[in-house]
DNA sequence: AAGGTGACTAACA
DNA sequence: ATGTTAGCCACCT
């Protein structure tokens, strides 16, 4: 089968379970490719309207919403993560997340 | 077709 | 801690 690297991402991402978060390197690690996080942003800012993906438990790093679109703003984000019970909190106009409680342990 | 860009990250100065 | 450099792969001009 033709598993590309944009499918292997949509297939981990959806592996994420409801309530917790994972970052675009995670993502990127779990999809082959460790360095290629930044791929995962360009998935999900080109996907997340078509297809129907939790695009909103994609952060970054350090646990903070990177959202730039305008069509799906931080705060839509953060409104949906404290929906699934994801603690998100304010920060000098950043929205974070607290990685170390909250952060997906695949495997 | 080719080069620039990006919801990123790690390593190094 | 902040700034720069490199690496990743797909999408857009």
């Amino acid at each position: 089968m033709s598993t590309t690297f944009h499918d292997r991402v949509i297939a981990a991402i959806r592996t994420v379970p409801t309530g917790r978060v994972a970052t675009y390197g995670q993502i990127a690690g779990i999809a082959g490719s460790p360095r290629a996080a930044i791929i995962v942003g360009e998935i999900l800012r080109r996907n997340s309207r078509t297809h129907d993906l939790p695009w909103q438990r994609i952060i970054n790093r350090h646990g903070e919403l990177s959202i730039v679109n305008i069509e799906y703003p931080a705060e839509l984000q953060a409104e949906l993560l404290r929906s699934e019970g994801v603690e998100v909190v304010k920060e000098n106009g950043i929205f974070r997340v607290n990685l170390a409680q909250f952060q997906w342990k695949g495997a």
